[in-house]
DNA sequence: GCTTGACCTTTACGCAACGTGAAGGTGTAG
DNA sequence: CTACACCTTCACGTTGCGTAAAGGTCAAGC
């Protein structure tokens, strides 16, 4: 019962550069080395390449295979553990996607125009996608992901005249804000104005308004450098100006 | 609205390295060069940018990226879909791999005695995804998909004792196989005995037995180089001899 | 005018898990 | 004896950047 590289990888339905480079990392060491410097694998190495098999096939990757088949007290389990919570993160994240991928193909699919279309449709994923990567975490944490979910499928299934709407109503905002900015009091007629059409924009995204929420977000925004970055890319301290303007929108500028 | 490297990249939110690695691969060049060398974007790169990170979101890769957004005549939505059935197939195979983990998870979490009890569990994933590796499309197509699920299911579901019997009628079908083929009459007693263990070997992943379907894997076992390089390890043409017996067997010879 | 520190540049190796030649030795069947 | 199939060791290519290293540039403060 000896093999060759060959013999062996068609055995396990591997290429015979797998047993080749499992050798070179030192993850399955041949039994021994013919005198023409065959490598000669016995079924000890059939058993554990088996092995390495299964881990791998649960996608562990090949240097805690290594970790787990030789350190005979390494927590293995814990390691599955870890494992399955990334393939469940990699498994939503893929969800996601797909799902995005599909409203494009659909809306794509509908119809005939489709340039301008497709600017607009990229406007909107891009959307999906900058809420999410923005407030994800934090909004995840507040409300609970079906809230979020509730915000991308809004965001997703609006009509065009919706988005074009949301789209005015983020130029009003900046505008409204630059004016107030002019004015230098966050607490004033404009930019309290500035503040509620800014309350209007994020009730196109959250089911509903919360004030601690909304003011919650304004302390954020100034922590968050993208968020900094898009605001303050025509005049610095607009970001920070916006926030003390909906803190006291809000009535929470202690 | 000129920026540096950084700054795009604050702006959009990846690593300054991001759009040098993006202008080496000539996917976003730089509207001007400084004197100083400096890389200089204009608003219309960013612009490309969020196009570029919009399809990058989807999970395309920069080189089917450039081919989208260069070439206008480009079927962007034959991509996409192209590019959804990929990953519908992806998730598939994850989800595989979570279910596959999730009961190794539980197994484990289940016995004390670590070692030997995941042996068993390696050897029974191992023979899951053989099985499924094996059978899989040929299986699906014939039966739907159900009857895979439902096979897998009862191996995974498997009392110990269930597995070493059919790990013991698996030996007993390669030592009968084996007497039989030195007979050389795959019609003979011992070569029928032999079908029919590997019949009941058969009825533990099959929800019923089916003659037309056994005599259906017999000579796809022949064509499939996993199997017979697994029968043949000892005796070459004992996979082409088990699958003689089987079709006498089944009574499906011509 | 000079230093400091934060930017910028190019070059180039590193990652995971092999695929894919290239150049050459080995084993066996006819 | 000669194919021909198999084996060996380099060693570079893949993806999408991360991460130094070694050095030039720019705005600010002294």
């Amino acid at each position: 019962m000896e093999y060759t590289v060959q013999r062996l990888a068609s055995l396990a339905g591997v290429s015979a550069r797998t047993p080749r480079y499992y050798d070179e990392i030192g993850l399955l060491k041949p039994a021994r080395v013919s005198s023409a410097g065959y490598r000669i694998y016995g079924t000890a190495e059939v058993d554990r390449l088996q092995q390495i098999m299964f881990y791998r096939e649960l996608g562990v990757g090949l240097g805690e295979i290594k970790q787990i088949l030789e350190s005979p007290g390494f927590d293995a389990l814990q390691a599955l553990r870890e494992h399955r919570r990334q393939l469940l993160a990699k498994r939503e994240q893929l969800d996601q996607l797909i799902a995005n991928l599909e409203k494009t193909i659909a809306q794509a699919e509908g119809g005939r125009t489709m340039s301008d279309r497709e600017k607009f449709e990229g406007f909107k994923q891009k959307m999906i996608a900058e809420n999410e990567a923005r407030y994800g975490e934090e909004v995840r944490a507040k409300f609970g992901r079906e809230a979020l979910e509730r915000s991308n499928k809004m965001l997703a299934n609006m009509t065009e005249e919706q988005a074009k709407a949301l789209q005015e109503l983020s130029r009003e905002v900046i505008e409204t804000l630059k004016a107030a900015y002019a004015t230098g009091d966050p607490k004033g007629e404009l930019a309290q104005k500035a503040a509620d059409l800014h309350r209007q924009w994020l009730c196109f995204f959250w089911p509903q308004y919360d004030k601690e929420a909304h003011a919650g977000l304004a302390r954020m925004y100034v922590q968050d450098e993208r968020f900094t970055a898009y605001y303050d890319q025509d005049q610095p301290g607009l970001a920070q100006f916006l926030c003390d303007a909906i803190l006291a929108y809000t009535g929470q500028e202690n």
